[in-house]
DNA sequence: TAGGCCATGTAACCGGTTACATGATTAG
DNA sequence: CTAATCATGTAACCGGTTACATGGCCTA
């Protein structure tokens, strides 16, 4: 998925300027899409202008930056309807964690218990954000993503916590040599 | 994670060509965190032998295109296992499928059925292919990010099964305003 | 008074993909 | 006979990131 598709998707619902977009990529329910910076956020809303699949307006507030609102235009809801109508694309999931794990033996057992430690860590963090979303949450579709999400994420924290003693174990087994190699 | 890191833990568990390579990344478990293909891994290779962190020989096979194998460096050793010290990214998860679920509403009946259907299939169809690799898995870590995927994956097949008409009814809900509309 | 938040935008860069070029062998 | 598999590699392109420029207000 591109930029593009999210930030029609996202003022599809309602309008904002570009540094809202950007915060709602990184916080709100659209962070289980993607990530988008500053530098293709903006972009990407000149680019939607001239397509005229988006349109603007300034809004002058004194003692703060104006503020540029975009509002998606008909021609813009009409493509981002046909864009949703295609089959989508395969999920994708990259886990530098993973790779890790793979890896145990070559790490030592204090590295590796970072790693899932920070990792358990994370997940928690994001599953109470994503229950904080579940309660102000009225929009179904909305509502059917967050279960979703939390319903893979405590699924995941399930795993990690009964299997972290397992994974500290392949770490542990070679330090005995490092130790003495050293 | 980047191409370099991801060729290193290939070549550090057993040498190959990039041939080889790129068919562990689309199928092998190390699909399950990056996909790379030739126009990335030809030129990392090159980079890699540049840098002395791979060596390479050339195998002729009369009838067979020649075969570059490639191995890694005792310097390669060191290089990956340093980076795997260092704390992980976080995970990245990416689903244009859930952005239709999200936008639900906003599709027909048949067209969220198609989107939900495939992803359960694709779903199945992974989970199938990492229980292949399940059972002939004797290396401790990978069995352990294995065991990872197999429990997420099927957790995901429960929700996606168990809610699947929920999302169904959410986009049928206006199919009726929309016939009426055309 | 230092740092964070609001707010917009650009330019250089980079990592990766897509498509192409090439070509023999083998299985259906 | 056709398609797939093996096998290597390049060039154009693209989508996105990082870092920079700018600047006032508010809070600790």
């Amino acid at each position: 998925m591109n930029a593009k598709t999210l930030i029609l998707a996202i003022l599809n619902r309602q309008e904002a300027t570009g540094y809202e977009i950007r915060k709602m990529c990184t916080e709100g329910p659209y962070s289980y899409f993607v990530d988008i910076s500053y530098g293709s956020i903006y972009p990407t809303l000149a680019k939607l202008e001239e397509e005229e699949l988006v349109s603007s307006r300034v809004e002058h507030h004194s003692g703060k930056p104006d503020r540029k609102i975009y509002q998606i235009t008909e021609a813009g809801q009409h493509e981002f309807i046909a864009s949703l109508a295609n089959p989508p694309q395969p999920d994708k999931f990259k886990s530098e964690f993973l790779l890790i794990a793979m890896c145990a033996e070559l790490g030592t057992k204090e590295s590796v218990k970072i790693a899932i430690d920070e990792r358990i860590a994370h997940v928690e963090e994001e599953l109470k954000m994503i229950r904080s979303h579940h309660s102000e949450c009225s929009h179904p579709g909305t509502c059917w993503v967050i279960e979703y999400g939390e319903h893979c994420m405590s699924n995941d924290l399930i795993f990690l916590k009964k299997k972290r003693e397992e994974l500290l174990d392949i770490a542990g087994r070679n330090d005995g040599f490092r130790t003495a190699a050293e």
